[in-house]
RNA sequence: GCCCGUGUGGUGUAGCGGUUAUCAUGAGGGGUUGUCGAUCCCUUGACCCGGGUUCGAUUCCCGGCACGGGCGCCA
């Protein structure tokens, strides 16, 4: 991981976690600082003052004599979440009493102020306390979403979400592919079967994207050897559960050359790096994450890197484990949540579920003539990708082969013709290609422990929200 | 969209056909303190909206709105 630099700005020399990561190079410097005011505390002649900015936290001790009076009084009446710019000298904190016996912690550092600039005062109350032991409601939260991110384990939450993007792509890139960005406003639906929010595009009719999988594939048509998007997807569907966002962001990729297979292989490699990277580099945000959730009485959460390759259970197989666990299931139905329960108990982590049938897959996934089920149906090389019940991950090898893609549109209802800057597209020479569509927010839950998909992403937008 | 549940100070909660409406956290004032989940004292602030039943509704009933859980569908 790439070693972070901060440069001073015009209104700070450091921040926050300088003067603890350096503070005993730091010690008798001047420096000036900045925050939000998090705590202060004393009222006599002292004032100790917590601070904290989006890269830790630290004490400011105002004292009777190196500050006017003046000073002092406004530290002492500073609102919680005001922000302030502090000079002072950097020193170490007077350690705090430990019990007999107890190790002595290593030295802190702390600023002893000269001056204090007040750069914002915060209204009293807060629309919710940033430090205060109460919970809070989820509504109150994403209402307030500016306030709960200052709430140190939700900015953990943003920080890890970042860090699995950036190892995602990282690992990516290491396997050849592309970053790649395609259009969010689309004339017509991109697969059929889910709802798409309709927009006026100037004077044509026009929607949002559900999916960038057309476009994906276009670009394998052009020999683009192998992409990734990580990308807005919009669905208008009456969903409303704890893993379902009317926007959502997708992280794609598609492969020239490869099969279902050979994909799969791609993303139990990423998931295992992602996982990794995060228990190498990012224990303190996870270590802020648990102590949250202990304070609530939750499990701590532990990063668990996951080996692969991860199991494999064919759709077949997958029937037949329900089946016998007593669930009424037949062949061709769908796999619906209480199932995956039952996988579940027994994959409690990642798992593959391959070769779905034909019938039940999109027009663009590929079959081989006579790989049939237990039934003697069309099987697909579509498969899923679940995690514990969830389904992360939706993918396949695509059809390449024009007549079969004109054939499977006309099966599925929709006309062809509707897709003629796709499926032209295949007419010119077509690359045996496959890729898979993984939803980011739900990664996020399977690495944190989110129940929650509106925990791990920012401004969710679900059937009752549309702000902020 | 369907089923079930819940709406009480800024935040999170307890409770009840007639209460001085509980507790925590916060906010305001003060005391003490090189503090560090600071602490102690005082003060402050609430029953979602509309209709009905009732002598009386925050409490019971109906409707609305909002939220939570489950389901369908999906990533």
């Amino acid at each position: 991981m790439a070693v972070v630099e901060y440069h001073p700005t015009a209104y700070r020399t450091h921040t926050l976690g300088q003067i603890q990561e350096s503070g005993a190079e730091l010690l008798a410097t001047e420096v000036k600082i900045c925050g939000f005011m998090e705590a202060a505390r004393g009222k006599g002649k002292i004032c100790f003052m917590d601070i904290r900015d989006g890269t830790g936290r630290c004490q400011i001790f105002f004292k009777e004599g190196a500050v006017d009076e003046h000073t002092l009084a406004q530290a002492q009446n500073l609102s919680r979440e005001s922000t302030v710019q502090v000079i002072g000298m950097v020193a170490e904190k007077r350690p705090p009493k430990v019990a007999e016996g107890e190790p002595t912690p290593p030295p802190t550092y702390e600023v002893v102020a000269s001056a204090l600039n007040v750069i914002t005062e915060a209204m009293t109350p807060l629309p919710l306390g940033v430090t205060d032991t109460v919970s809070v409601g989820l509504d109150t939260r994403l209402d307030n979403r500016y306030m709960d991110l200052r709430r140190s384990h939700v900015s953990a939450m943003f920080t890890l979400r970042s860090r699995v993007l950036q190892y995602g792509r990282e690992h990516l890139i290491t396997e050849g592919f592309k970053e790649i960005n395609s259009p969010k406003i689309i004339a017509s639906a991109s697969e059929g079967g889910t709802n798409l929010f309709p927009m006026m595009y100037f004077d044509t009719p026009a929607f949002l994207s559900q999916s960038p999988q057309l476009y994906k594939q276009l670009t394998i048509l052009g020999g683009m050897e192998r992409v990734f998007e990580i990308g807005p997807a919009f669905r208008a569907e009456n969903h409303d559960t704890y893993r379902h966002l009317n926007e959502f962001i997708s992280f794609d990729i598609e492969g020239a050359w490869m099969d279902d297979d050979d994909v799969m292989a791609v993303q139990e490699r990423m998931i295992n790096h992602i996982w990794q990277s995060v228990a190498d580099n990012d224990q303190d945000q996870i270590d802020i994450i648990n102590q949250y959730r202990i304070s609530q009485d939750e499990q701590p959460i532990t990063v668990d890197v996951p080996s692969i390759p991860f199991p494999r259970i064919e759709y077949c197989d997958a029937i037949k484990m329900i089946q016998d666990s007593g669930a009424n299931i037949s062949w061709g139905d769908d796999i619906e949540s209480s199932h995956c329960d039952i996988i579940a108990a027994i994959h409690p982590g990642f798992h593959f579920l391959p070769r779905w049938p034909m019938a039940m897959k999109p027009f663009y996934i590929h079959h081989i003539t006579g790989e049939d089920g237990a039934t003697g149906e069309q099987l697909s090389r579509g498969f899923d990708l679940n995690y514990g019940r969830d389904e992360m991950t939706s993918g396949g090898q695509r059809e390449h082969n024009v007549e079969v893609l004109e054939e499977n549109l006309r099966n599925k209802g929709l006309d062809p013709a509707d897709f003629s800057f796709y499926t032209d597209g295949f007419r010119y020479g077509a690359p045996p290609h496959a890729g898979w569509g993984l939803g980011v927010a739900r990664l996020l839950m399977a690495l944190t422990g989110a129940r929650n998909v509106r925990e791990t992403v920012l401004f969710p937008r679900d059937r009752q929200r549309v702000t902020p």
